[in-house]
DNA sequence: AGAACCGTAACCATAGTAGTTACGAATACC
DNA sequence: GGTATTCGTAACTACTATGGTTACGGTTCT
């Protein structure tokens, strides 16, 4: 646990529904292949993803058939859009203090300062919005074409019950 | 209280040293007196700046003329220098995970994504260099000039004591 | 009907943040 | 030397965020 991992989970979940539509068209990832390859809990993910349901990035899908699909074109999901929509803010947010509390000694400081934060969350803006989950799979395309043979990882879905272990093997 | 307000308070503190060393040479800046401008508590403020004179940024002298002083040039002191002093890590980190959770449906992903959360990481680490405590109080001047007068905050050092009531009149 | 999904609420353990108190050590001033 | 002022730090506390876990209900496919 600990430390934030939303982001990082929203990522990793939405880039495997990606790669989910193609390579097995028809049958989209479900909570629990997810969480299996993310290493968090399936109820983590519903939540998570949930968040960016409501976002209008995913859609989910009931029964045996169901789970997570992008429901927009993955060149048009990009990292700010998920970052965006699991976190109220960007970090370097100045916490809201009150104004009476500086004085003679530098009274602009605190709006120099809050100008300062918002050029770093601007920059942060700018480089997550230029990344986007097409070219994130892209990569992964890539990467993969280097690749030696891999061992099988046969009725995925069904890895990571949680009342199979109820751990995952995961430790904090 | 809540969301981690170390790196500001350090931006904000170490910004008020450097004022303070131009300003009234020879009469550092006190605890109480950065607590009382940043909104925070004496003993937060030490604890933080306590790390930075860890990391070599800041000095501190007790007594009645002690306070704080940098112990660099300004020009040589970055955001980047007083968040890496503050924060373990950058954010976008990706959780550490166990290698065989991944399968043969993206193997590369893990990486790829590793990859791609190090260049977030590397884009705001060239932001917060760029950025040094000389230009920021640089900044805070030009801004002055432009103001009208103030009130005065006489005796500013005995301000934020907490015998006094105890929460400065900071609300949550 | 039953199985396999998602949807959510509820509860809990853990950990990080910062306020608060307290006491000790160093320094300046009388 | 005594006192006031400052930093240094430990200890305790309250509050909050995070995410694991369980439980139960609603959909949809077979």
């Amino acid at each position: 646990m600990q430390r934030n991992s939303r982001f990082a989970v929203g990522v990793h979940a939405t880039a495997l529904a990606l790669i989910a539509q193609t390579q097995r068209k028809g049958k989209p990832v479900t909570s629990n292949a997810i969480a299996a390859m993310v290493g968090v809990h399936p109820v983590h993910v519903r939540r998570v993803l949930g968040t960016l349901r409501e976002a209008g990035l995913v859609e989910s899908q009931p029964g045996p058939l169901g789970g997570w699909e992008l429901s927009r074109q993955p060149s048009e999901i990009s990292l700010y859009d998920i970052y965006l929509a699991l976190e109220p803010e960007l970090p370097f947010e100045m916490p809201a203090r009150a104004p009476e509390a500086c004085c003679r000694f530098a009274p602009d400081l605190p709006q120099v300062l809050a100008d300062v934060m918002d050029d770093a969350k601007r920059a942060l803006q700018q480089h997550l919005s230029s990344v986007t989950l097409e070219q994130i799979v892209g990569w992964q395309w890539d990467a993969r074409s280097d690749d030696t043979a891999r061992q099988s990882c046969s009725n995925l879905d069904k890895t990571g019950k949680p009342s199979s272990n109820g751990t995952l093997g995961i430790q904090s």
